[in-house]
DNA sequence: TTGTACGCGTTATCAC
DNA sequence: GTGATAACGCGTACAA
C-alpha cells in the first residue's frame, strides 16, 4: 500500500464527484455554502483520492500564507527554549504554521529576506541580543512585529516583556530585608533592556535603604562568562555578600564559584539571587532563588498580540509588560516576618 | 519612508525595466541565460521597487517548496533544544526554510495534515519518544523522512542515530575497571531504541566479565522522575555501588538524590553516569562522568542524508551511526593505568 | 539571448 | 446552491 506519489488537486476531486472545482473548495472552506449532498460526495472522492487542500496554492490565491515567522536565538539557555516551545504551542492553537529561523548562524542578514519571501504574515522575535536593526527592517516590510523579552527605546515595534525593573526591585527588597548590604550584579549583555532594567530596578530598590550596587561585572548571560564575573566580584575587598545576576544561567555559574572554588556558604556568606525561575533553577542541587517571569504568560500575550494585528489588520504599537514574581529558595536567607 | 505595503510582482519590474517578465525571472534564477545588460536592468528596477521573489509562487509553479519540516520534541531538554538549534544551522547552510512543529501539543495527529499541506519537502524528526506511528504516515506521503536519535525496528524509515550499544558498553568497561559491581540502570522511556540500545550496551559490556545489571527503574528522561528512581534503588540493600543513567538530565536527578537525600559521597560511594554530555553535565557542581553523541555530527548527517534525497529523487531507507565518547568527569572514579 | 504562452492549485466573483 | 472564469506570482518549454 503505497501512498499517493503524485500531488492529487482539486481538479481530480471534482472530476470523480462529478461536481466542479468550486464546489471542492467550498467544502474544505468553513462557513461556505454547500448542500449535505455536494459536500458527502466530494468528501467521500477526497477521502479516496487522499485529497487533502494545498496550502501553497492557497496561500497564493488568497494573498497570505498563514505563517508566522519566528526568529530563535539562544537556545542553549533554558529559557528561550521553552519560550519558543511555548511561543509555538500557542501559535499552533491559533492554527498558524511556523517558519523558523535560527538567528545564531552568521549570515543572518540574508536569511531574513528569505523568510520575507515566503510571505509570512507576521514576525515574532524572542531574543534578548539580537540587533534591533533588525527588527526595524522587519516592520518596514509591512508586516506585524512582535518583540518577546526585549523593547525597543524609540517604541517603533510592540513588544511583550516582563517586569524586570519590578523584579529587580522585588530582589532588592530581599536582599535588604535579610540583611544585605554589599550587594553586586552580574549583567547580561549591555545593550539589552532586560538586563538594564534589571538592573535599574536593583537600584531602584536599594536607593530606597540609602544603599547603592557595590559593583558591577557582566556575564553576557551565559553559564561561563557568568563564573567568570563571579570570580572577579569575589576577589574583591571587602567582598560582596549578595550577587544578583540578571539570570539563572549566570546565577548557577557564579553559584558555582562561589561553592567551589572560594568555599562560600550560601547563603550564610554570600546570598545569590537569578532571574527567569528556569527548570534547573529549582533542582535540588541549586535550590536558587530567582524571579519568575512567567513564560508561559508571556508568549501567551505575544502571540495573542500578533494575532490580534493579523486578523483585524489594524498595526498599532503596544507594548505589554507581565508582572514578576519572587521566588525564594535556598540561596538567600530566610526573611524574618 | 515607509516599506512596500502592497506586494510588488515581476510583472511590474518587468514593466519599469522595459523586458519581459521571463526576464526577471531568469535574472533571479542562478545559472539562467541573461545577458548582462539586462540583468543590469532588472536588477536596478527590483532595486527601485523594492522587489523581491515571491517563494510561494515559485514553490507551486516549481512544485517543491524548498522547506523541511521539524516536528520537535522535548524542548526542555537541552539536548533535544541544542538539537534543534544544529539542524535548524545545517538546513538554513543548504538554503532550505524550516517549518517548525513542537509536538509536545495534544492535537498533534491534525498538526502533522497541516504540516503536509504546506508541501514541505521532507521531514526530519528529532525524537525518542514521538509516536513510530507517525514516522509512517509521513513516509506514506511520499516524501523523504529521516529520524534523529531513534529509530524504527523494521527499518521503514531512514534514520541517524548515536553508537547506543557502544556508548554503553563503553560506560561498563569504565565502571568495571574502577571496580564497581553492583550495577544499576536507570532507563527513559520503555519503547525507545536509545533508551533500549544503551541498556543492551551495558548488559554485554557487564556480561563479559560474568556481571549482570543489578537492578533497573524507569525514569522517563526526565529529571525528576530520574530522582524517583534513583530513590528506589538507592533505597534496596545490598544498595548499587553505580548507576548509570539514559540520559544527563536523569543523572543530575540521580546525583541530588544520592548526596542531598542519601548524604552518600560522588564516586566514594556511588558512581554516576549520564548519557548526553549536555552543557550542564561539564559544570563545575556536576562534573558528570557522561558520553558524548556528538549531537553537531549527527545533525550534519542527518541534513546531508535528507538533502541528498531531496536533491537526487532517490528514495533509498539508509540507517548510519554517529561513534559516541566516553567523557570521565568526577563522578566516576579514577581508572586504574 | 529574448519574449510568448501555458501551467501550477486554489479562491473570489459573478452570473445562472 | 452551483459552475465557469479570472486572478494570484512565478517558472519554463517553445518559438523567434
Amino acid at each position: 500500500m503505497k501512498g499517493p506519489k503524485k500531488t492529487v488537486s482539486s481538479a481530480e476531486v471534482a472530476r470523480l464527484a462529478g461536481v466542479s472545482r468550486s464546489a471542492v473548495s467550498r467544502t474544505f472552506t468553513p462557513g461556505a455554502y454547500v448542500s449535505e449532498e455536494t459536500r458527502r460526495r466530494v468528501l467521500e472522492a477526497a477521502e479516496m483520492l487522499h485529497y487533502s487542500p494545498n496550502a501553497i496554492a492557497r496561500s497564493l490565491s488568497k494573498k497570505s500564507s498563514g505563517l508566522v515567522g519566528i526568529i530563535a536565538s539562544n537556545l542553549d539557555n533554558p529559557f528561550y527554549a521553552a519560550m519558543l516551545a511555548e511561543l509555538s504551542s500557542q501559535l499552533q492553537r491559533h492554527d498558524y504554521g511556523i517558519l523558523l529561523l535560527v538567528a545564531d548562524s552568521p549570515k543572518l542578514d540574508t536569511l531574513i529576506p528569505k523568510l520575507l519571501s515566503y510571505q509570512v504574515d507576521g514576525v515574532i522575535l524572542p531574543a534578548a541580543t539580537l540587533s534591533s536593526q533588525m527588527a526595524v527592517i522587519l516592520q518596514r516590510s509591512g508586516r506585524p512585529v512582535v518583540l518577546v523579552n526585549r523593547y525597543l527605546r524609540d517604541e517603533v515595534v510592540s513588544s511583550v516583556s516582563g517586569d524586570n525593573v519590578g523584579g529587580g526591585r522585588a530582589v532588592a527588597e530581599l536582599l535588604v530585608a535579610t540583611g544585605h548590604r554589599r550587594i553586586a550584579f552580574i549583567a547580561g549583555q549591555d545593550d539589552t533592556s532586560s538586563s538594564r532594567d534589571r538592573q535599574q530596578g536593583l537600584a531602584e530598590g536599594l536607593a530606597r535603604h540609602g544603599i547603592a550596587i557595590c559593583a558591577r561585572e557582566t556575564g553576557q548571560f551565559n553559564h561561563h562568562q557568568g563564573a567568570i564575573a563571579a570570580r572577579q566580584l569575589l576577589s574583591r575587598y571587602p567582598r560582596p555578600d549578595a550577587i544578583f545576576c540578571a539570570n539563572d544561567v549566570m546565577a548557577m555559574g557564579a553559584l558555582e564559584v562561589a561553592k567551589v572554588e572560594f568555599g562560600l556558604r550560601v547563603p550564610e556568606d554570600l546570598a545569590i539571587v537569578g532571574y527567569d525561575n528556569s527548570e534547573q533553577a529549582g533542582w535540588p542541587l541549586h535550590q536558587l532563588t530567582t524571579v519568575d517571569q512567567h513564560l508561559g504568560a508571556m508568549a501567551r500575550e505575544a502571540v495573542e498580540l500578533l494575532v490580534d494585528r493579523l486578523r483585524t489588520g489594524h498595526d498599532g504599537i503596544e507594548h505589554r509588560i507581565v508582572p514578576a514574581t519572587l521566588v525564594q529558595r535556598a540561596t538567600t536567607r530566610r526573611r524574618p516576618d
